[in-house]
DNA sequence: GTTTGCGGGCGCA
DNA sequence: TGCGCCCGCAAAC
């Protein structure tokens, strides 16, 4: 079941070969390929070894976009942008939610916002962020190169990441909106507590529609091949508790500072198996967040269900013309009939004691696609009760 | 405020 | 020389 990451190079290898010109040339070559038959849909999470020629027409390809948090790299070639990957913004006590799932943060792309974020505090346990950085290609970050040749763009990725992915853009981008929202929205706003009445009288639900475009796609629920190497790898590590680590948000390690995670492996966060030993421990494990809040910051953290066999449900990204199709998907798509998990409890508690994060994403997320859900068996198709559209409105205030 | 692209500059192999 | 990375700047959103 698991693929090494030569594996999923042979793989994207044969899939290009069928293209022809697909592996026959590389992005520092002089010239390349003018007699391009197959362009290629735009692929959102790019990983391993992978070359994509994508049209001149794509906007994501002209926005040289990637959901993996890609900062600029100087490469001192005007021709040919290079971008590194920033890696992933955990949490540095490794917690979970009430469901199980994982804290996983896109980084900022600035240096400066990025160093930021870092300051603030996990969403779910108020711990320390940790940034784990990238070190898919030989030991450093994966690189992406873009390179403008007439009517196509040439992509090529070096490196396979060897950590979970983030959350998207749009994701980021949203979280941060309902930040700015809940500043603006305090939980005593008395329009809040009209709907909220409002819904409990009548049990009338928002219109998902109205909801902001929060949505973690199944597919970020994925990792490549070698991440899932790693996990095997670790799975023989010494397995710690996670909020029982929990520490007070005083700071989390600065870019190249000494929160940072440097290395995959020294990661206790990204571990496969769930702690034994937490509390409430079982198939969605959750983890008790403390209860006094060190930050005031709240966010929607992007997290990965953590799956009965203590693998994440990584999936490995196919080639070209797999379901990286269904990676296309912008969030945007999933905005009309379903719903952003929810997957920490309401900052603040909330009416309802029994709101788990783990009852908001079952009732709200995407059912996964058959080959990659695993966890499915857990009460997916419960609908909204008031206890969730009270923590729902806690958590995406209205705007 | 953040992202993105660009480019100067430095250190290392 | 190539690469990784830091830094600052400007434009755009």
């Amino acid at each position: 079941m698991l693929k090494g990451a030569d594996d999923v190079v042979m793989e994207h290898e044969d899939s290009a070969s069928r293209h022809g010109e697909m592996t026959s040339w590389d992005i520092n070559d002089i010239q390349l390929p003018q007699d391009v038959r197959q362009i290629d849909g735009f692929q959102e999470w790019p990983d391993s070894y992978v070359k994509h020629i994508y049209s001149s027409e794509d906007k994501n390809a002209q926005r040289h976009h990637s959901s993996w948090a890609m900062r600029n790299t100087n490469n001192h070639n005007s021709r040919i942008l290079k971008k590194s990957c920033l890696g992933v913004v955990v949490c540095g006590n490794d917690c979970s939610t009430l469901d199980g799932r994982k804290i996983y943060l896109r980084p900022a792309i600035c240096d400066k916002a990025r160093q930021k974020q870092q300051r603030k505090c996990c969403p779910n346990c108020n711990g320390p962020l940790r940034l784990l950085s990238c070190r898919g290609h030989g030991g450093y970050p994966v690189t992406n190169f873009w390179r403008h040749e007439g009517q196509f763009i040439f992509f090529q990725s070096k490196g396979a990441h060897d950590h979970p992915r983030p959350e998207t853009k749009l994701e980021a981008e949203a979280r941060r909106s309902i930040q700015k929202a809940q500043t603006a929205f305090s939980p005593s706003c008395p329009r809040l507590k009209q709907i909220q009445e409002l819904e409990s009288l009548t049990g009338a639900a928002p219109t998902r529609e109205a909801l902001p475009l929060l949505l973690s796609k199944p597919d970020i629920y994925s990792l490549p091949d070698n991440f899932r190497g790693h996990i095997s790898k670790r799975s023989q590590e010494p397995v710690l508790g996670s909020c029982s680590r929990w520490l007070p948000c005083s700071r989390a390690g600065e870019d190249r500072g000494s929160g940072e995670v440097l290395a995959w492996s020294r990661s206790p966060a990204l571990r496969s198996n769930p702690s034994p030993g937490r509390p409430g421990s079982g198939p969605a494990a959750p983890c008790t967040a403390p209860s006094h809040q060190q930050c005031t910051h709240s966010s929607t953290p992007h997290t990965l269900p953590m799956e009965k066999d203590g693998h994440g449900p990584f999936r490995h990204s196919t080639g070209p013309l797999g379901d990286g199709s269904c990676e296309d998907k912008s969030p945007l798509a999933y905005s009309g009939s379903s719903l952003p998990p929810l997957p920490y409890p309401a900052p603040q508690g909330g009416p309802c004691p029994m709101a788990s994060g783990a009852q908001h994403h079952q009732q709200l997320s995407v059912p996964r696609r058959g080959s990659e859900g695993h966890d499915g068996e857990v009460g997916r198709h419960v609908g909204l009760n008031y206890c969730n559209d009270d923590m729902f409105f806690n958590l995406y205030p209205l705007r």
